[in-house]
DNA sequence: CAGGCGTGGCC
DNA sequence: TGGCCAAGCCT
């Protein structure tokens, strides 16, 4: 796409938006601020593909910011379920309930915004320019790249320093007119355009001007984070069966899988006798299954899924965390990605 | 403030 | 196919 060297940064992109901008997706129907932020929030470091049928039965259980401020924990915990990064659900409810108490609606002054959990500075900013068109910046994932590719930026954005930068440039390009289309239009650039991998230069509205294009350093830039050795984990997942039900415990809201309920682990094989004393139990079979690895982030957790299956159960359960769940119905609550694939090799 | 926090898509 | 990383935030 040629634009001549007069047209400014904002207007190029805002007619490459109107063009060629995505206009379909399921929360650019109907925007109000609730459904802007639930949609910005599940998108946090997760693809839009991904998260589409989560953002309708979340929208469909829960229409209203009022539904959600009335909500469980473990509702909401349930419709996050495979999604990931749970502390969002968490917060996603806990900022519903504060902003039902404090303001009875969703506030629309920024400050308001940010201090809400879960809430930074970009998806505060893409919650009101998105929905209200009021003038505040975005740079998440897409963005970021972009700028690092047009100016040249040759650290990596997990600095402070460069974080810095690139919000300086942020709010040097905004527009002061039509910011709802700039701000999404950045981002479908950054995801359609300027992608990690061979970006497609020639169609980008600011090929013209961007450095990385001029210098042919496309490939180079962004600066990638530094790669570390990830840790390798592992543990011992504990399926206790008895007349098809398997027992959960919901684990605290800090740390790994904050919120949701998962099989009982150990760090060591247990014996029998170990299982049936530290349970209360009586153990007909035990059975080992196939080990698998489960990778986050920033570690490898090698998984050892044992299958005990009861003749008897003397107390139902330790705690108030834990519960049996029967197999193959449906859980009202959330659940980790290996419970469930535990769950369902236990079905078949 | 660098590290913790999930999962699946992509090549 | 294993590593990279995605509409970041919190502590």
């Amino acid at each position: 796409m040629q634009l001549n060297q007069t047209t400014s940064f904002g207007d190029s992109v805002i007619h490459w938006y109107h063009q060629h901008g995505r206009k379909t997706l399921p929360w650019q129907q109907n925007k109000t601020l609730y459904t802007t932020w639930l949609s910005e929030v599940m998108l946090q470091q997760t693809q839009v593909t991904t998260v589409i049928p989560y953002f309708n039965r979340f929208v469909d259980k829960f229409p209203t910011l009022a539904d959600l401020a009335n909500a469980q924990e473990d509702e909401v915990l349930q419709l996050w379920t495979g999604l990931g990064y749970y502390a969002r659900a968490r917060n996603l409810l806990k900022a519903a309930k504060i902003m039902q108490a404090e303001y009875g609606e969703f506030p629309q002054d920024f400050d308001q915004v940010l201090a809400l959990p879960g809430i930074g500075r970009s998806t505060a900013g893409a919650i009101l320019s998105l929905t209200l068109a009021k003038p505040f910046p975005i740079l998440d994932g897409n963005v970021k790249r972009v700028l690092c590719r047009y100016f040249e930026i040759q650290t990596w954005s997990g600095e402070k320093k460069t974080q810095d930068l690139l919000w300086q440039h942020a709010e040097k390009i905004s527009p002061a007119q039509g910011i709802e289309y700039f701000n999404q239009a950045m981002m479908d650039i950054g995801s359609a355009v300027c992608t990690r991998g061979k970006p497609k230069c020639d169609t980008c509205p600011l090929e013209q001007n961007c450095q990385a294009n001029l210098k042919g350093l496309t490939s180079q830039l962004p600066v990638s984070k530094p790669k570390k050795e990830k840790p390798v984990k592992s543990t011992i997942m504990l399926a206790l069966k008895h007349n098809n039900s398997v027992l959960l415990a919901k684990r605290p809201s800090t740390g790994i899988w904050g919120g949701l309920f998962t099989l009982p682990e150990s760090e060591r094989l247990l014996t029998e006798p170990e299982i049936e004393q530290l349970f209360s139990v009586q153990v007909k079979t035990l059975k080992k299954l196939a080990p698998f690895r489960h990778t986050f982030t920033h570690y490898h957790l090698d998984i050892t899924p044992v299958v005990a299956e009861l003749s008897q159960i003397q107390s139902s359960i330790r705690d108030t965390s834990e519960r049996w769940f029967e197999l193959q119905s449906e859980a009202e609550f959330g659940m980790s990605v290996p419970t469930q694939k535990i769950l369902t090799e236990l079905t078949s």
